[in-house]
RNA sequence: GGCCCGGUAGUUCAGUUGGUUAGAACGCUAGCCUGUCACGCUAGAGGUCGUGGGUUCGAGCCCCAUCCGGGUCGCCA
């Protein structure tokens, strides 16, 4: 039966003893890791948030307390009071191994039936069950210390932006739906029946009215929703550490952002930072890595051999050059005694997965040269490429070539990435921080035959571009920047458009007529009427940077209950139906799509 | 929406070419045990093989469908 606490009170947390303390009468709590009956010996390891103490119990101990030091099992509820001892045997594997608590007291606060999985650290349970009983996986240190560092970082950017001027300013929750990338969570309004809020997909246009309200330096740990299907790296509702600045250009806002990531690197993986971080724009980012956040621990590079094959009468390079598209390569430097054709092949799946129609090689080895594609070049153009691609016998080359250059780099990228898991070239315990900078204004979507924003529609054109942005969209740069950290995008950012007129323009080069944007952000239009300060900020993925700080492959290792898959919630089993009278309520019907 | 991988005691897994009563380790229960910390020893309980169909004399194994979980492409201003 359980028992209440009585008149004990809590006096230290377990994994912080020591033989400084020895001798000292004191009350402990937590939960029963481990019982050892040894007959008339008794130990419990009582572990809380700080670590593990064992507890003893020998002859001498109160009969009463004994018994019940006897029934305790896993996971039950125990405060404990005792004296602090040195330990007959040494246990070097933990901190508190050379100390126990003698017990003189013992209260069973909650028995526990057995748990479903072992509450240790490097079990192997599947994840599935781990997250239903998610309150139970938090309770093994793993995920603790990853939650306590999370915790430490908060704390961090929050003190280091209040040294800086900053002020922290909730936004909105319940938001106007403005759909323009991400789909938004949509919430029905009671009060006003067919009509819906939105959950923010980021607090941009509060951030921004701050910053035109004068308080010149605004950050949030900001809450943030995005009704888009899951990753590794994303969840539906994350985390951003979201900051704003007036008065600034790029240089100063990643300045800022610079010092956040030196104070952070330091105090967490006790590391030195060297500042200013490295600048690559995003052209020689796809250029050299087919990635605007490429992971440049390692080499790999891409070569391009598009003027090299210019006029070949090879048509299948022929005809992606005629289509404005490119032919690229990848020098596996050394890898013709590591990558069989077989190998070659899978390279090849990979590929096609990013859409490009096949895979180019040549494999160079002591005895025998193979190539998919030699026979069909000149002896002037292979030597070429083998030149610029610096290719020798041992060496495998990797050839893409496509009429969209943006399928060259996919697919270049993506084997880049995957050759440096598969020949381990990436450091180990390595950290590559770098900013990628002028991304393009616009993208364009083949499939709507239109052009959006890259970044959103509130971020400035490069000035010298801004007389392209309705003749030459797909030519305009922005002033945006991104943070990426090894092949990672951490967060990103931008100088906004901070003149009417030039919003204005922005909306018409994304095609929108000026009663659309006028219903959508005419608010905004309205207030940059009154006075609005240059402007421009930046935003973390908070969830990925413990994440890659804490060297784990998921961002559902460092939240506390996140979500699977197909964005439920298995612990409580949500989304879920509502009662009829909440949906009368709302005035919604639900009709559901065969 | 597409592709790939997985689902067998509480947990992690094994299970041969389709063939008798589906195994192991850990955990759990009971007994014994005074220095354990992966305690030890003895005994025991524990399975709709994700679910539903089908093929077959016979299915954990083969086929179809479906559910659940993971990775990924699309998507993620």
């Amino acid at each position: 039966m359980a028992e209440f606490m009585g008149n004990l009170k809590r006096t230290e947390y377990c994994g912080e003893l020591n033989l400084e303390k020895a001798g000292q009468e004191m009350v402990v709590a937590g939960w029963a890791a481990k019982q050892r009956d040894l007959g008339n010996l008794i130990f419990i390891d009582l572990r809380d948030r700080t670590g593990i103490l064992q507890l003893a119990f020998d002859d001498s101990t109160d009969r009463e307390v004994f018994e019940k030091a006897s029934s305790v099992r896993s996971e039950y509820v125990l405060m404990a009071k005792g004296v602090l001892r040195k330990r007959e045997a040494v246990n070097k594997d933990i901190p508190t191994g050379e100390v126990e608590l003698y017990v003189t007291e013992l209260k069973i606060l909650a028995e526990s039936e057995t748990p479903p999985f072992d509450i240790k650290d490097n079990i192997k349970t599947n994840e599935e069950l781990r997250l239903r009983y998610r309150y139970l996986d938090l309770r093994r240190n793993e995920l603790q210390s990853a939650i306590l560092m999370r915790h430490r970082i908060v704390k961090l950017v929050r003190d280091y932006f209040d040294k800086n001027r900053f002020v922290e300013i909730e936004t909105p929750i319940l938001i106007k739906s403005t759909p323009e990338g991400a789909r938004d969570y949509l919430v029905p309004s009671r009060v006003h029946p067919g009509k819906f809020y939105a959950l923010p997909q980021s607090p941009q246009l509060y951030k921004q009215l701050s910053m035109l309200s004068g308080f010149d330096r605004y950050m949030q740990i900001a809450k943030c929703f995005r009704d888009e299907d899951l990753r590794a790296d994303r969840q539906p509702e994350f985390t951003q550490i979201d900051v704003e600045m007036s008065f600034v250009d790029e240089q100063d806002v990643q300045d800022m952002n610079e010092g956040l990531m030196k104070l952070i690197f330091k105090e967490i993986l006790g590391r030195d930072l060297q500042l200013p971080l490295r600048r690559m724009t995003y052209a020689e980012a796809m250029d050299r890595f087919g990635s605007d956040k490429p992971d440049t621990r390692f080499g790999l590079e891409l070569k391009n051999l598009s003027d090299i094959v210019a006029n070949t009468g090879f048509a299948v390079f022929k005809g992606a050059l005629e289509a404005g598209g490119s032919v690229r390569a990848i020098n596996v430097k050394g890898a013709a005694s590591v990558l069989s054709r077989k190998e070659i092949d899978k390279l090849t799946e990979t590929a096609k997965l990013y859409k490009a129609k096949g895979l180019a090689f040549t494999r160079a080895t002591a005895d025998a040269h193979s190539s998919s594609f030699e026979k069909f070049l000149t002896e002037e153009e292979i030597k070429a490429i083998h030149e610029r691609t610096e290719f020798e016998t041992g060496d495998v080359l990797l050839v893409v070539a496509d009429a969209d250059s943006e399928v060259v780099f996919a697919a270049l990228g993506a084997l880049r990435l995957q050759l440096a898991k598969r020949l381990d070239l990436i450091p180990a315990d390595s950290y590559d921080l770098l900013w990628i900078t002028e991304f393009p204004l616009f993208e364009y979507s083949a499939e709507d035959g239109r052009f959006y924003a890259k970044h959103h529609p509130f971020t400035s054109p490069n000035l010298e571009d801004v007389d392209k942005m309705i003749s030459d969209p797909g030519a305009c740069r922005a002033r945006a920047y991104d943070l990426v950290l090894n092949g990672t995008e951490l967060g990103g950012g931008s100088i906004r458009i901070s003149n009417p007129e030039l919003q204005k323009k922005m909306f018409a080069a994304l095609g929108m007529e000026e009663a659309d944007y006028t219903e959508r952000f005419g608010f905004l239009l309205e207030a940059f009427k009154y006075g609005v300060p240059p402007h421009g900020g930046m935003a973390y993925g908070l969830d990925r940077l413990v994440m890659l700080l804490l060297n784990k492959d998921s961002i559902r290792d460092v939240m506390a209950f996140p979500k699977v898959q197909n964005a439920s919630e298995l612990m409580t089993s949500c989304p879920s139906e509502v009662e009829q009278k909440s949906l009368d309520e709302l005035s919604i019907a639900i009709s559901i799509k065969e």
